[in-house]
This record gives C-alpha cells, structure tokens and sequence, in this order.
RNA sequence: GGAGGCCUGUCCGAGCGGCCGAUGGAGCUGGUCUUGAAAACCAGUGAACAGAAAUGUUUCGUGGGUUCGAAUCCCACGGCCUCCGCCA
C-alpha cells in the first residue's frame, strides 16, 4: 500500500494559524518579514484538511471492500476484485492530492518566523532596550591591552598557528588558556548541575530536518557549513541536538521543566562578518559552549526564560565581569524566538558592551515543527515550550583577560575559578 | 570496508499475502479471596491524530515498490548482534 496521506512529512501544528492568523501577521510586520504568506498558509492548510478528509473517506471504503473480497468465495472474488481495482485507483489519486498540498503547505510555513512577545522594543539591531547594569568596570592607570596581545604575552592563545593550519578566524588555546577555559566550562557544568539541569554532550553533525526545524535553515543558513558527502550540517550550538533530542516525543510529565546543558564545540562559517572583529578569538568558526536548553508548558515559559537568565547572571557575577542586560528589539530577533535577553559583557580596550550570553525564548516554535509535545491534567497532548541561554563560551575568554589585566602584564584568575585550576591565580607573562 | 543474523505493542514473543491492530505470556488497572500483603482466580488493557460522541484514518525499524489487498513478497537505507579486515 503505498498510501501515506496519514502522515505527512513533517508534522507541524498549524493550530495557531486557524486560531489567530492577524497576531502572526502583525508579528511577521514587527519582523520586517513578508506579510503574505501567512495568509498562503491559512489557505493551503485548508486545501490540505479537504484533501486529506477526501483520501480519508476513499481508504475506508477501500478498507471495508477490502474485507468483503477476504469474506468472498472464488467465483464472487472475480467481480469483487475488478470494483476493487477502480477503488484502489481513487485512493492513490487522492493520496497524491493530499501529499502535494501538504508540501506546498511545508514550504511556505517554514518562511515564517515565530510570533513576538508582547512588550519587545520595536525597530532593529540598534533598537534594544537596556534592563539593567551591573558591576564596576576596571579603571586602569596603565594602558590596558586587547585579549590578542595578552593571549600573545602570557603565551596562552596562539592565533598565527591557529591561522596557519586552519586559516583565519582560527587558534590554539594553549597552556593555562586551554585549562581556563575548561575550568569555566566545568565551573559552569557545576552550576548548570546543581541546578538541576542534565548534562548531555552533544552530536555536532545532524540532519536536515533537525537543522530545519530548529529554525537555522532559514535566513541564516550561509552562516551554518554543510557537508554535502553525508548530508549533515555541523551545528553552530549544541541547541540544536537538544531541541531534537525529545523530537517527535510526548512528554510525560512537564509540570517541572526538563532542563539539559548540552556542551559542544560549535562550528560558524561567519559568513556574513567579513571585516568584522578579525582580531583574536571573539568571533571565531569553532569554540566551545555550554548551553542550557529547558523544555516547559507554554504557560511557563516566561518564568523559565527569567530563570535562564539569572543563572547566565550568576556565571557572570562568578567570573567578576561587569555587564548589562539587553532586551534585543524584534528585528533582530533569531527566526525562532519571540523574545530575546542578550547580556553583555563589558571589554575594556573596545570601550563597549559585547555579547556574551543571549537566552531566547522561543514559546511553542522549534516544539511545533519538531512535534515535541506534553500529556496535560487531562490527559490531552499540547505543544511543548522551549527555550535556550548559553552559560559559558570560549569568548567570555575574551572579557576575563581584558577585565583582570594588570599593570605587570599578568592576569587575575576570578576567585570562583581557581579551584578549577588547581589553585592558579594569577597568568603570568612567560620569561623572556 | 567485507560476510552473516536480527528489528512486531511497556517488555518477552508468535504470526510469513486477505475477517490481523495483530495469538500467547509478563507487566499494569479493577475485582474476588485475605486482618493486611503475597499467591491464586476473574475481567480489562498498545499508540498517535480527527471528532462532543458514534466512529474513522494512521501505525509491525524508516523510505520506496509489487498487489484489488502487505507485519507477511521485492528494493534501498538505518539500528542492534556475531565473525573477518583496518584504525584512532
């Protein structure tokens, strides 16, 4: 039997476009995104409800022959088979119906990017809102150098090696820079631990229809490497294999969200940034991060999202980095979030904030094309929320060096770190 | 990389072209018995989707194909296991 009808590619819940098409309208504007197709999607999904109600029909009659043509004796077989004939044809027919309409229905619904949160600021990348500041920033009575040249003088990144073997945007941690930076990938392990969340290292390669329904083949897919030999895409974040980790599951329980920090290395292509922040590590094709990924009811996802964001805070306060909190403006928004909390971190030689964690919530979005859902009071399956915030990076490398600089050239460890470093506390520049 | 075996419901495990969504067992739920429990016995019990419900569709690793009809036949892919080769 080759019918299929009754489980179509992908399952995306569509549930949202019949109840409230004007709120994805309104969101696609704030966006800057094509307005049409949501309208495109309203209407293919009701061709795609038609046909598929139509096969529907067609296979139980084909159904119900079928068990008269079982029943039959030889001689009423022969007539019984030639209606069977004619029946199977329609049944086919309508499958292919169903299955066309369902692809153009696809297509089209993966253009269009998640709904805005209420209460986003309007406008674009320069358009965020600044929540709050925190920390002191370092006052310096020397001239304090960039991450490069202490990476250089403690003899702890080495970028020209780096740019040697893999090009540019490439580089060595080397010595204490390589055990810096997992020391505050295992201090931030620890924290993500304790608070209840399960570590997973991660798959870095995956497959299309992960990348696609985490929302990283849209807009952004110039910024993603493929490798064309096996079809897979090497993940930019370990978000990816966490939200499809439960993928095509139904949780069982979500009244405490399921919480995992995921750590990977990440690969970028950067494809977009020529000319930006060529120097050192702050943007770079491959690093390391760990990522906390929560899975919760929609109604609890805003809570979530606050509680992502404190513990950022935390991994933030723990490396005694000053920094602010950003509301990023719908505009600037990721395909798949509807709200967005940047924090970044001060860097003294750019005399500028820069990013080192972003937490996003993306409500019902990833969960609804990944068909990740959970079984409520009564019993009933309802999409899931998700949501992700990074909880250490090699580029917060970047602000740790530059912050703890000191006069002599060398730089202090953050009390929280040390422990990790087997007591380190200061990086000194090597001998001369 | 080469050769072979396997993949069925929560689990074990039958079925190998048609009243098969699938026999049986374990488990689970309810009941009888018991002071209580266990045991025994009786009954019920896969899942997703649509629907108020009746009911319908889909589902036997995944995807294709043959056929009026596929868990069952054919092809491809994947996973697990065994053997050989190679290698971190």
């Amino acid at each position: 039997m080759p019918s299929s009808a009754g489980r179509l590619g992908l399952v995306i819940d569509l549930n949202l476009f019949r109840e409230n098409p004007e709120q994805i309208i309104a969101s696609q504007r704030a966006r800057g995104k094509e307005v049409s197709l949501v309208s495109k999607v309203v209407e293919l999904d009701q061709i795609k409800r038609t046909t598929l109600a139509e096969f529907e029909t067609l296979r139980a009659a084909q159904n119900a022959h079928g068990k008269l043509v079982a029943q039959a004796s030889k001689e009423e077989k022969v007539n019984l088979v030639a209606q069977a004939q004619k029946l199977s044809s329609d049944v086919k027919e309508a499958d292919a119906r169903a299955k066309l309409a369902d692809e153009e229905l696809t297509k089209i619904v993966f253009q269009i990017e998640n709904i805005v949160m209420e209460g986003v600021p309007e406008g674009g990348a320069d358009n965020f809102v600044v929540l709050k500041e925190i920390g002191k920033k370092p006052e310096f009575s020397f001239e304090p150098k960039d991450h490069t040249q202490l990476g250089e003088a403690l003899d702890i990144i080495d970028i020209a090696r780096g740019a040697k073997i893999s090009g540019s945007r490439f580089y060595f941690l080397k010595g204490l820079g390589a055990r810096l930076e997992l020391a505050m990938m295992q201090m931030a392990l620890d924290q993500a631990s304790e608070a209840g969340f399960t570590a997973l290292i991660t798959p870095t390669l995956v497959k299309p229809e992960v990348m696609q329904g985490t929302g990283f083949l849209g807009e952004h897919s110039a910024e993603v490497y493929y490798l064309p030999a096996d079809d897979l895409y090497l993940t930019g974040t370990s978000e990816v294999a966490l939200a499809g980790y439960h993928s095509d599951e139904i949780l069982e329980d979500l009244d405490t969200p399921a919480r995992y920090a995921g750590w990977s290395t990440c690969y970028r292509r950067e494809a977009g940034s020529h000319g930006k922040d060529t120097k050192g590590i702050l943007r770079v094709h491959q690093f390391n991060k760990l990522e906390m990924f929560s899975y919760c009811k929609p109604e609890d996802a805003e809570k979530e999202h606050q509680k992502l964001m404190a513990w950022q805070e935390q991994m933030l306060e723990k490396c005694e980095l000053p920094y602010r909190v950003i509301d990023v403006a719908a505009g600037d928004l990721g395909s798949s979030a509807a709200r967005k909390y940047d924090i970044e971190a001060w860097v003294p030689t750019q005399e500028d904030f820069r990013e080192l964690t972003s937490t996003s919530n993306c409500t019902t979005f990833q969960a609804r094309r990944l068909n990740t859902r959970y079984r409520d009071e009564n019993g009933k399956t309802q999409i899931a929320a998700t949501l992700n915030g990074t909880l250490a990076t090699t580029r917060w490398l970047v602000a740790i060096l530059e912050n703890h600089q000191q006069q002599d050239g060398s730089v202090i460890i953050p009390k929280a770190l040390r422990p990790y470093l087997g007591g380190v506390e200061r990086i000194t520049p090597k001998a001369k």
